[in-house]
Formats: C-alpha cells, sequence, structure tokens
DNA sequence: CACCCTTTGGGAAACGTTACCCACGCACAG
DNA sequence: CTGTGCGTGGGTAACGTTTCCCAAAGGGTG
C-alpha cells in the first residue's frame, strides 16, 4: 500500500532548505527586497529554478500581498470591453500582477457580488468598468481596495477615473453629420432617471454632447431624442418610432454601435436603403463596425488607451494608497464609414 | 493625531467573541459542517448579520477552500464563449462558488501563465475551454487542480470533458446545403499541422465530419477544403482563393461564423450576391450570424448546455477527485437563415 | 582602541481560517 | 450502577508567507 500520493507542493521552505538559507532570505529574494547580498540572491534563484517553486498568492495575501488584479465588466459581449482589457493585460503584462475578470455583471446586485468576491480574495486592486452602482457603493470599495473607475464621469476624492470625452465624440458625429448637409439629425440614447447616473455615465454625456451640437450648429429646433436602451432592441424600437414621425429625420445618431445594428435591422425590414434613404451612425468603434459589409461610420474610444492608463494609474495607486486622486481623460476620434452620406435630396 | 485609519477588516475572531462562542464554532456554521446546534446556528448567523463578516478567502484556502472557480477563455472576443460563460455562471450561481476569467491566452506560453496564475490562487477547479496547450500539459494541471476541459475532444484519465459532436454539426450542414441543391460545396478550415490537435481539436473534427458527409452523400469528388485559420481575414483570403478556381463552387461551408464573415466580405467586393450567385454557412450560431440584415445560416452548438454541464462535472469532480472521468457529449442542431438557398440555375 | 553605523542574515510572531482531536453531558442498554 | 455512544462545543496546531526585530560582522571615525 504505497500510493504514489499528492506530490506535495513545493514551499518556501524548501527551497529554503534546498538553498541552506533561511525562508526568511527567500522571501527578501522573491520580493527584491533590502538586506540581500548578490551571492544570497544567485544562490536563492538557483534553488527556485531547481525546484520549480512558485510562490502561493493565497498565503502571500494573508500577510502582503496577491499580486492579483481585478477587472469587473458589465457586459462581456460588447465588443468594445475587450479593446480596454488589452490595454490593462498590456500595461501588466512585464509585472508580477495577473489580472482576473469578475464575469456576468448586469445589475447592481451582481456587481457587488462580484466586488465583494474580489475584496474576499484580497486582491491589490480592481478597476470597474462603467459600473452602474450607486456612488456611494463606489466609495466603499474603494476604501477597502485601491480602484480605478473606467467610463465614468465624476470624480471621488478615494478613486482615480478614466474616461472617453462623451461630449466632444457626440459633438464630432454631429458635425459630421451637418457637414454632409443633414439637419434633421435624431438620437437614440439609453433611458435614465437615477440623477447621478445622468450626471455620470457616458450614455447621459452623449445625449448631452448632442444636444449642445446642435444647438451650438444652430440646429436646435430639430433636437429630436428617443429614449430607449443601450441594445440591439432598443435600437430597433427606437428606429420604429422615429420612422413613425410624420417628419423623418435624415440621419440617426445611436448612442452605441449595438444601437446602431438594431436601427439598421429595423430600416432593412422597412425597405430603406442606407445611406441612400437614411443615414446611420453609431459609437464605440466596435468589430461590428469595422465589419466591411456593415460598415458602421462610428467613434472610435481608443479602448487600449483606456485600459492602458486605468492600470498605470492603479499601479500607482497602490504603491501609494494616500496620494491624490487623477482624473484621466481621453479625446475620442470620428470615423467615418458607409452609413452615413448627404441626405436625399 | 488620530487619524481615522483603515478600519480593520472584521474576523471570524470578531464574530466569536460577538456570539459568545468559538471560532470553531463560527467556522462550522460557515461551512454548514457538522457539529453544531440549529441554535448556535441561528445565534453565530446573528453575529455575522450584525457585524458584516464575510470570510476571506485567502486564508480560507491556507486550509481548505477557496470557493474560487477559474476559466481560462481563449478569446473573449469570440461571441461563442459568451455562451458557454452563461452556462457556467448560471449553475454556480446558488452556491458558494465564485468564477473569475483568466484573459488574453492566444497561446501556449500564455495559456501556461494563465493556469499557474489560477493554481497558485488555490483555486478549487478550473475549466479549460479550446485550450490549445499540448495534453501533457493539460495532464499536468489536471493533477494539480480539479479540471474540466471543454471544446476539445479525447479523453484523459485526469479530467472530465464537455464537446459538442463537431461531426455531426458539419454533417448536418452538408446535408442542409445538399437538401438545397448544391453538389460543388466547399469547406474553409484552421490548418492544423500537431497530429495530436487534429485528433483533438473542434476545427479538425469539423472539416473531418465534412468530408465524411460528402462521402456518404456521394460527393466524394467535389471535396474541396481550403486551410487558412478561425479569423475573418482567415475567411477573406479563403473565399478569394474559392474564387479563383475554375469551378466556383455554389456554397462555401466556412468552420467558424467569424470566418464567414469573411467570407462574406469578400463576395460582396467580388459583387456576388449571396445566396443568389453563391451560398455561404457558418458555425457555432454566434450573435453575428443571427444579426438580421446577416442572417447567416449556421450550426448551434448549445454553448450554455455546454456550460451548464462543465460546471456540473467540476463541482463533482471537486467533491471527489478519484471518481472516474466522464466524456459529455451534446450534439448541435442546424439553423437556416438567408444565406443559403437553392444554387442558381 | 572605543564607538557607531551599515550590511547581511535569521528567528519568531503574526495573518485568518480550518482540521484534528478531545472533553463534557446526557440518554440508553446491559 | 457502569459502560457506551452520540450530540455538542472548544482548544490548538497547522497552512505558506511576510514583517518585525535583533544579532553578528565589518568598516569607518573620533
Amino acid at each position: 500500500m504505497e500510493p504514489p500520493a499528492q506530490p506535495r507542493r513545493v514551499t518556501i521552505v524548501d527551497v529554503a532548505r534546498h538553498a541552506q538559507v533561511s525562508t526568511t532570505a527567500v522571501s527578501k529574494v522573491l520580493r527584491n527586497a533590502y538586506g540581500a547580498s548578490p551571492e544570497m540572491r544567485a544562490k536563492v534563484r538557483r534553488a527556485i529554478d531547481e525546484l520549480g517553486y512558485r510562490p502561493l498568492a493565497a498565503a502571500r495575501g494573508l500577510r502582503g500581498q496577491t499580486y492579483t488584479i481585478g477587472v469587473m465588466l458589465p457586459d462581456i459581449r460588447n465588443p468594445f470591453f475587450p479593446e480596454i482589457l488589452d490595454g490593462i493585460t498590456d500595461r501588466l503584462t512585464d509585472t508580477d500582477y495577473q489580472v482576473f475578470l469578475g464575469p456576468g455583471c448586469n445589475g447592481e446586485k451582481e456587481e457587488a457580488r462580484v466586488t465583494e468576491a474580489m475584496i474576499d480574495r484580497g486582491m491589490d486592486g480592481i478597476i470597474l468598468i462603467a459600473p452602474i452602482s450607486p456612488r456611494a457603493h463606489l466609495q466603499r470599495i474603494a476604501s477597502a481596495v485601491p480602484t480605478v473607475v473606467v467610463g465614468r464621469h465624476g470624480h471621488s476624492p478615494v478613486y482615480d477615473t478614466v474616461t472617453d470625452d462623451d461630449v466632444t465624440g457626440a459633438s464630432l458625429m454631429v458635425g459630421h453629420l451637418a457637414d454632409l448637409g443633414h439637419r434633421r439629425i435624431a438620437h437614440i440614447e439609453h433611458h435614465e432617471t437615477d440623477p447621478t447616473r445622468i450626471a455620470e455615465m457616458p450614455n447621459a454625456q452623449r445625449a448631452d454632447g448632442y444636444r449642445r451640437a446642435m444647438r451650438s450648429l444652430g440646429l436646435a429646433e430639430e433636437i429630436d431624442i428617443v429614449s430607449t436602451s443601450y441594445t440591439q432592441q432598443g435600437g430597433y424600437e427606437g428606429a420604429k418610432k422615429l420612422l413613425a414621425r410624420p417628419r423623418r429625420p435624415t440621419a440617426v445618431f445611436a448612442g452605441a454601435d449595438i444601437v446602431a445594428m438594431g436601427v439598421l435591422e429595423a430600416f432593412t425590414e422597412a425597405g430603406l436603403s442606407v445611406p441612400g434613404d437614411i443615414s446611420v451612425a453609431g459609437y464605440d468603434n466596435t468589430t461590428f463596425a469595422s465589419f466591411g459589409p456593415i460598415s458602421l461610420t462610428s467613434v472610435d474610444q481608443a479602448g487600449h488607451e483606456i485600459g492602458g492608463n486605468a492600470a498605470r494609474l492603479l499601479l500607482e495607486r497602490i504603491a501609494d494608497r494616500k496620494k491624490a486622486p487623477v482624473q484621466v481623460k481621453l479625446s475620442p476620434t470620428l470615423v467615418p464609414r458607409r452609413t452615413t452620406a448627404p441626405p436625399p435630396a
């Protein structure tokens, strides 16, 4: 009766014994901490390699750090988020940190569950992407662990933020459509009632940018907003409503690419040709938008840069939790494609 | 000088003191372990609620479990994977387990990094989705931690697998096209050289299913496979090659929806109408496929069920690491849409 | 030569939780 | 009345790592 037995994991003690030093010494080498001579470092590193030792993050977490960063994504299906994620992982690739994603957060309860789970696992920092939780909850999270909030305007003394200038983005698009000769430019927004969110969420900022741009172009009379939701279904319904208008708009600026997809579907169904009969534009420059046969005019948010900045700020905050919070605001760019053209004569 | 100080986290000791019991008792209640009377449970639970106590997963991991499950996704952009993920999280939603995703694994090195990170964090089990690592590496992972491999054929004594029957799926599609009257049905596959992968990866199985179905329909002469990659670019290039054939196929069966996207793009560019001039079909039934204006005929893999089964098997294996490995094979269904029609007369 | 500082190394106590085992009290059978 | 067994509860030693502190050795300064 001699089972091969679970080969016990090699620990810091094994390394110390093998290198003939103390565990303290090994720990110092692992963390590049002060108090280890070059010879000792070499000796320990050799032992680590020979034994194939890897520190157990869970145990490290009990005293120090877990070298783990959590990222919360509201919707994994939204093709814009992978861009941000790439920016984050690229920035972190040469550090000791490892990123994990908390999935499926499409409501306040789920967000709370995921963020709590991250805190309970001793993660060293977390990045929240477009969270919908109330501000107070975000502050509570941030006071427990270094936090960066992405894609939500309005700042706080306890967390850093990275946003894209949605007002400018919306202006770019309205300007583009106006340049093409459109006057009746409609907008489909995500319906929002909560006052904080109206001030902080990107969707509200886009609608606001649309309004401002229309006014500054002297098109205040033509402002026409439909409130649905940032989903394909929302776009479909919004388009239906716009089609029912006595004076149909000549261009529809959807607040997100996914919404524009629904709009395109409704227009296809109605037998309208895009952009011949009506122009359509989105926001986010997702894979959908760049896909040839669709070729949707959109606004690019530089997701990669957003993610990179978020990761950088988080590392800085982990290094110094007391540092003054920073707000990074990036500028979007217009990506004209084939769904926008001058209005029909 | 009296800073508000980081309010120290509530620990099991605090709960024990507040409820006037031992920490052992609290631990038993937390884990629903044997040896606690109903009164004691009630008392402890009340204390937990009053103090807002949440156990620290990192500390639990040192002795017992971390209640954490890791999921490795090869490509977060592939719209098929969220389906699987939903299946997993739905199955786990009422348990104490929390899922975290390891992002960005598009190579063997990255896969190794992510799986090691999961093991080092003491995760209780991991689900690998369509991993490309060599079989030996998968076995090493599985011997360190309960593992379920999804979307990879061929089984092992140390891990469970969940797959979809890709051979059947390909047959369904070929049958559908043949029923419409097509004979020159081409296939675009993901190029593969590694012999193990040829046997185990879904792409190879699909190509194999295509060949078999063609033969059994008496179309052996018409077998025509282009080897590129499962990307949009791969589909684009594959389509170009097929267009250059002396006798052009009347239908193209792409091994994945994303490939079919590239095919559609190439055909649009070439001025061909789909399905008037040529039929196109994909595989995976992604959001792309179901999107109205595209409406791609595809094969549905029941991603939700795949994920649910994977989670179930993992829980079973966590409960009993010695149990015999299980292979679950699910059946795909055909989803005919508007990109397939009878060949031109 | 005495003193102090710096460098190098290690011993031991945490960190928060669970697993193992033992003690107590009670009911029940012999 | 004495075991025996079960239901209940707790004491304590892990788990693997880091942090705090102290000791010894070496080198410079007065």
